[in-house]
DNA sequence: GCGATGTTTGACAGCGCTTTCTTGAAAGCG
DNA sequence: CGCTTTCAAGAAAGCGCTGTCAAACATCGC
């Protein structure tokens, strides 16, 4: 095995100092273009790859985002990573993920992780991490946040209308004739569940339709939560003839809960979600929902992040749900 | 904003030389009682967080743990990385992923990226790395592969046996009654896809089945392949009673395909898959599949890289895949 | 042809940590 | 009591790179 190539070996190879070199490979300085030919061709001769442990020691700069995500393998979140990869390929920083699973003491560990790691910037989808602990991690380096406010830093983060979203969702199936609309909502304390909950109340009120605390079933944002919560509903004493449900994958529980009973969907339900995850197109049958654009936000974290880097000032544009009308939602059979 | 807190510092503040404080982070060597008190109350009294970087770089160990994926956004691939990761969790090490979306350029970058980060490790994730390469890498440092078996490398390398995966599935069929199964093949060039069809071909033939060129129709693992492949076949003149398709997201499409067509899954067409994604409990019907276990895999990847890395022998056991029966088939009429 | 600019290049001091080597003190021994 | 052995603790030399500074060299105008 060879030993580690490093940058001094290449100079002492090609005759001339390490700093040349560095100024080469950096572009920090001119160099006449014999030294940077010769340079170059035993850079790929030896096959150097310059250490970044080192390189991020000495210019302060580690060339790293820290993205502190939830779940790694989760679609929803899959996606937002798939943008922000995206978007920094190529830009010679590099994303480095880690999950906090909901919960807080893990996700200030991972903060404290990525600080260490000496990271140049921070992305944060989401979570519970206080307010404050952004602001002060913000202090010190950029940070973009996605899922939430934090106050003092409005102008680097990007939040959703999940309100107008679920507002939307909730409309359409009462134009569609729809007068028992169920809800399953996600977990309580997640700021989205409740806003989605807020503006499916919004919308039955504007619709002069009652609001029955029975309608709503708790969930979890999990599949088998929407599968639970839409079994009591069955199983309890109130009619409906819609769903909404506060995420897709509760969606899909509550799909098969009905097909189980023997309802169809939608003939004698109509069902809706939110988040438009990539398998919705393909669930049977397609799931009407609300689009979010998952994909597009982490590529929007991911621009910002480099106008920061860059020293520029931020400047996310809002993003906006969509309701995409499938297949599962139809027009209630005057009965 | 307080300057970055060094080990100096604390140092410093402690009365102590840095190595002593080097010594007490690192349990290197013994330091008396009082001084490890003092210092360690410092160290947080002053929130000292060691750089990683420069750590890393004076060791020669970045406790980097590098992951080549082909989609982090892959309900598959996810999985496998949150089994990686949960293992790592707590060790020290940590992973850093990267994708390669099977493209084998993007592949030796991503390669080279984490040379150059100086992982302590690599494990790759299937892909189209040349063996020459891993070979060499391996040569290097300790490599850990999932998905393919590398020569040379044969202790480090996990794969499942897709062909009896394949195989089972399409006995399964077979048992059922039916007698023209077809098959959704996967994207030709990979060798799982290869193995599946070979392991459905070699089902057929034990059960002195015909094998019909018609019945197999291309994909590439994707759900959009999946409906078009099924759009073909019930367009095509061949009629068949069940479909087994190279993995599950081909699967859902196929469902689609079916219902669009009014053919119900299982009462007209059985259906199988391959992989049992998180989400195939959930399909309507849930999904009849081969299961293969991807967090597990991940899990078992990640316990032998510690295991390489602190010196020791390679110790990676053979995983099974498993047929899960659900609601996607059932019994051939009699016709 | 000479000083005044401007540009390329090398020497060198870190970046924050680990680790070897050394020292000094305490402990052990006959 | 004088010696060796043991062990905690400090000094200092890097790890591989960047970036400042100043020297060296080339270019130009008059």
């Amino acid at each position: 095995m060879e030993s580690t190539v490093t940058l001094d070996k290449v100079a002492r190879e090609a005759g001339v100092s390490s700093s040349t070199v560095s100024r080469i490979i950096n572009g920090t300085a001119n160099v006449s273009a014999v030294k940077r030919e010769n340079v170059l061709r035993i850079m790929s001769e030896l096959n150097y790859h310059p250490n970044v442990l080192a390189r991020g020691l000495a210019s302060g700069r580690s060339m790293g985002v820290g993205v502190l995500t939830q779940d790694i393998s989760s679609p929803f979140y899959g996606s937002t990573l798939r943008g922000i990869e995206s978007v920094l390929q190529g830009t010679g920083y590099h994303p480095i993920f880690i999950s906090g699973h909901w919960h807080v003491q893990e996700e200030l560990e991972a903060i404290d992780f990525l600080l260490s790691r000496r990271v140049d910037g921070v992305i944060v989808l989401g979570g519970g991490v206080p307010d404050m602990r952004l602001q002060d991690v913000a202090r010190r380096l950029p940070v973009v946040v996605l899922g939430r406010i934090v106050p003092g830093l409005e102008d680097q983060c990007l939040r959703l209308d999940n309100f107008a979203g679920a507002h939307q969702a909730t409309r359409h199936l009462i134009e569609l004739g729809h007068r028992n609309i169920a809800h399953i909502a996600g977990e309580a304390s997640h700021r989205d569940a409740q806003d989605r909950l807020e503006g499916y109340r919004a919308a039955l009120a504007a619709a002069k339709l009652p609001f029955d605390p029975d309608m709503v079933q708790p969930g979890d944002f999990h599949e088998a939560s929407g599968f639970l919560a839409t079994t009591r509903l069955i199983e309890g004493r109130t009619l409906f003839s819609a769903v909404f449900a506060a995420n897709d994958q509760m969606a899909y529980g509550a799909r098969l809960a009905l097909h189980r009973k023997g309802l169809r969907v939608p003939e004698d339900v109509s069902l809706v979600g939110f988040d438009d995850l990539p398998g919705s197109m393909y669930t049977t049958p397609p799931l009407t929902t609300v689009q979010q654009p998952v994909e597009d936000m982490g590529r929007a974290a991911a621009q910002t992040m480099l106008r920061l880097l860059r020293g520029e000032r931020a400047e996310i544009q809002e993003k906006t749900v969509r309701l995409i009308i499938r297949e599962s939602t139809v027009r209630q059979r005057s009965s």
